[in-house]
DNA sequence: ACCACATACTTCAACCTTCAACTACCGACC
DNA sequence: GGTCGGTAGTTGAAGGTTGAAGTATGTGGT
């Protein structure tokens, strides 16, 4: 059994308090000025980068790594808050695709300098830009990893 | 308004997806093979490595960075499964503290190789040395930002 | 000694996530 | 064209998390 040493150890630790404590504050600046979940948030993101401002289930669902269910209630929840209308898949009787709506999109516009203003101040300015971009390489390798190994997950 | 660049928005994206993954992994894989949650086994690591195997509750929150309630509730599952018990706190009659029992050191002992592997298999073996010590630099320095930023929480 | 205020932890209810059914539809094979 | 297995999405209940309010104890001023 190989073990972490120091260096890695403290790494990793490092790594789940400060994801632990800058997810929480992100969440919760959305949360307090805009009414918006960070999960929500992304999913406002996703949607409005896609084509027609719509997007199946699952593909939504893929792009954000979460569970299918968990989308459902999500979707539900932002149906309820007017961001978004569930339509009903033409080319697919099974499938239904998450709408944008206008307020979706005013939502998004509102929230989206809050957002990335905590991500820059919170994480972004107060590293180098080396680092940072290791980051990016790091989580990129995990996320390969993950999804290689796992049978049918291949979509991205 | 600055917004991320192309490459920084990369960045940001990987690590939130890959965080996402490797998160829920990990904790599945601890509760198939050992019935513990991530969040149990980090209690469990923090306990073992505290003097004489026990914690203020409000000691082990902030280590873990997690809200005292959520401690509370985690404590009192991992003490239903035996893995803890609680202590009232001799010099401070307000104070609790959790104590790991046999059977949580036994448990710990079970899990850690699990988990470290896990560490290893889907996060540390798959990237650069010099990469995975940047995230460490990168998350000390966003934990710093948080505590510093957030008055009465410089205890670490 | 008393009071006000702060700290330590718990409780409760609302909310979110997970997991295991469940419904509905597609596609292919006979 | 009926049946079988697979895929898309939803549902409902159980479990975990949050945040505000509650209980109990410590602390400092008078």
């Amino acid at each position: 059994m190989r073990w972490l040493d120091e260096e890695q150890q403290r790494s990793w630790r490092a790594f789940l308090v400060g994801t632990t404590l800058l997810m929480d504050r992100l969440d919760r600046e959305l949360r307090e000025q805009h009414r918006l979940s960070l999960p929500e948030y992304e999913i406002l993101v996703r949607l409005s980068e896609a084509k027609g401002h719509r997007m199946r289930m699952a593909m939504l669902a893929d792009s954000v790594s979460h569970s299918r269910s968990r989308v459902t209630h999500t979707v539900s929840r932002m149906e309820t808050a007017g961001l978004v209308v569930r339509d009903t898949c033409l080319a697919d009787g099974r499938g239904v695709e998450a709408v944008l709506t206008e307020q979706g999109r005013q939502a998004l516009r509102d929230a989206a300098p809050t957002h990335v203003a905590g991500v820059r101040r919170l994480l972004v300015d107060l590293v180098d830009d080396e680092d940072f971009q290791a980051v990016g390489r790091v989580f990129n390798a995990v996320t390969d990893g993950l999804i290689e190994g796992n049978p049918a997950m291949d979509i991205r």
